[in-house]
DNA sequence: ATTGACCCTATAGTTTACATTAGGGTTTAC
DNA sequence: GTAAACCCTAATGTAAACTATAGGGTCAAT
């Protein structure tokens, strides 16, 4: 019976990798790490830093969230649920995560209010070549 | 039997009045309007801005629209869906829309994902006393 | 008629979020 | 063993979106 001993390679990223990975520039990585965003990752022997693959989901959900309008800042308060686990209780985490809840739910309904008005006016358009002016569904967005 | 004549008395904001309705600074409402997401307005005979209500609801929909993540270019062009009514067809307007639809609908259903995340959080967190390191669903957050 | 709260333009400064450059080591492929 | 392709830090530059400042006019109340 053949035991098979599995050796765990455990391949590192270099930041060129994390940034092809994530279409992030290096220097946006390295901003990021500066920013505290990023954690410091390993380095080799000659100052390389050496990424897991954590930090490509790392990079992502900032990258998500950056796009959903959250700024730096917040995105490190959304971050810090997870990160600051030593010196928080369970008690912080929750109060946090639930003001951020209340955040993406007026984020999610200020979105669909827009949908909406958006979709009224694909709707209600001709989507021919005549001016919009006739269209006077357009002024569905305001309210 | 009398008759009312009624006086309609249009009373204009100025910018300060415009200002204290919307939150917004004097200089950024200059800004915006040198940026071409809010109409010149009438001016008075000293110069003054003069605005009307429809005002207050585009520098409200400019505002919501950020807290989104769009930026002003692109809120240039969600207004544009409005404003350029001479020079665009209904079939512009639409294809135009339609994008922007898609946008939103991609907004909305990360935000959705990161509300799921987040719920998870708050409902398995206990809340509690206790260091958060023991609240394993902060991780989550992750995916 | 003057004081304080407004308004104007034009210009310069600030913050956020990167991107670029300079100057220098390291790794890898030929 | 030597380029080409990487990596490093530190400092400077840039774009977007404001924000403040300077220097001056306007308006309403006392």
């Amino acid at each position: 019976m053949a035991i098979l001993y599995e050796i765990s390679v455990m391949s590192y990223l270099r930041i060129g990798d994390l940034s092809k990975r994530t279409e992030i520039n290096n220097e946006t990585l390295r901003f990021y790490e500066s920013k505290g965003l990023l954690e410091e990752p390993r380095r080799s022997e000659a100052g390389y830093r050496l990424y897991t693959e954590s930090a490509v989901t790392r990079v992502n959900f900032i990258v998500r969230a950056k796009r959903l309008g959250f700024s730096l800042k917040e995105i490190m308060e959304l971050l810090s649920l997870r990160v600051d686990k030593e010196d928080s209780t369970c008690g912080d985490v929750k109060f946090l995560a639930e003001k951020k809840l209340e955040d993406i739910e007026g984020k999610i309904n200020e979105l669909k209010r827009m949908r909406n008005a958006l979709n009224k006016i694909t709707l209600a358009c001709c989507g021919g070549e005549e001016s919009a002016v006739h269209c006077t569904i357009l002024n569905s967005l305001e309210d």
